[in-house]
DNA sequence: TTGTATACCAGACATTTGTATGGTATCATG
DNA sequence: CATGATACCATACAAATGTCTGGTATACAA
């Protein structure tokens, strides 16, 4: 029999693991539990699981291989995922573009939300603090409302403006006093997202 | 049988599924995948599967339940973690202060960093596109090169700035014109770490 | 034609994995 | 002491899941 714990102390060990792995993406199964604390009874890490379920710590699909899962999925919260980092859109959506991404980083978003990432090239938003290299987080959808900056499609390439409506047309307004807006057609324009996160990387990360 | 599709539309349709469940953070069965691509045997899915592994999008683990994963993961990328966010740094280091982080967001870093987040206050670097409001993530280290952007304790009171070396003296440079650099005295001065990332969230996220 | 590749199916088998039953030992408490 | 709670173990069973063998059908090229 392995050395006796004080009540707690091991099924705190217990969560960390399975919250650990499940921040790496894979659940752990019960056995795994089971070596990763040195039980020699599967029983023994099933215990602490459900104990930690009941706790309301944990939460789990019976019956289903590597079911158990925090919580806060439930309610809405995924763990960090890694979305794809675009270099370029071309004509199209996004998705036909996701084929060669230049890297992923990781987010933490609805399960419903449709992220992906998109590095920024120019100037024309830097007024507002987004500048060339920068990585910009969209998020899929296909309007958005009056002063949110989007990713567009305008004229078969994808770029990043801050949207207005003005007397039911659209504009595309830079952040940049040396570039003008644009007044797209509606033919040759669609929304791809809109922009909820802006990150900039100073050292080699994040290409 | 389902009708046959066109060759690899049906492949397309197998990775886009297992990704996205990927990124959900629950691996998908090889029966999830027929169940989600309508096909009658199972086989037919693990074909699809076993041909993206050869084609290597798509790695695995053999004979383990829910197996699958992105190659990607395997490549010395560490998996995402989560890093505490703090709003606010009084005198000590930045781990005294962790006891009551804002929250946390997810960061790709190597294990060896030792890494936090932290929101800026004011407007002192917005020149470099840091605005209020923003959270730089910040590697712990008690050196800097010049031109490095640093976080740095001053008389009790974490700073975000420029770090320059001027004929031996440290100045801290504002980002801004309304601003002036800062010479501190060596005893009430030290730096916590450097900014590798900057980040702003455009929606309710990341508070 | 033959051969090869692709897409799909049916059924079975073997391993992994969740679950259950019953047991030992220690500690605290009435 | 008896009782209950906790921590842990051994073993077995059943469900979930990965894997295998062999088959049909279509398209295409040698």
């Amino acid at each position: 029999m392995s050395p006796r714990t004080k009540p707690g102390v091991t099924r705190e060990r217990v969560y960390r693991f399975v919250r650990e792995r499940l921040e790496q993406g894979l659940p752990p199964t019960v056995r795994e539990v089971q070596e990763a604390l040195g039980f020699r009874a599967v029983q023994t890490a099933r215990e602490h699981l459900e104990r930690l379920v009941l706790d309301g710590r944990l939460s789990k699909r019976a019956g289903k291989a590597r079911g158990y899962f925090l919580p806060e999925q439930h309610a809405g919260l995924t763990p960090p995922i890694l979305i794809p980092v675009l270099g370029r859109i071309q004509a199209g959506d996004p998705h036909s573009a996701i084929e060669a991404p230049e890297g992923h980083i990781p987010v933490q978003g609805k399960a419903s939300d449709d992220l992906f990432g998109l590095r920024v090239q120019g100037e024309s938003m830097s007024g507002a603090g987004i500048l060339p290299g920068d990585v910009v987080i969209v998020r899929s959808q296909p309007t958005a409302e009056s002063g949110d900056i989007v990713v567009a499609l305008v004229d078969g390439e994808a770029t990043v403006k801050t949207f207005r409506m003005r007397r039911r047309r659209v504009e595309l307004h830079p952040e940049n006093p040396d570039f003008d807006p644009i007044s797209p057609k509606s033919d040759a324009f669609s929304i791809l997202g809109k922009v909820v996160e802006v990150r900039r990387f100073l050292e080699g990360k994040g290409g």
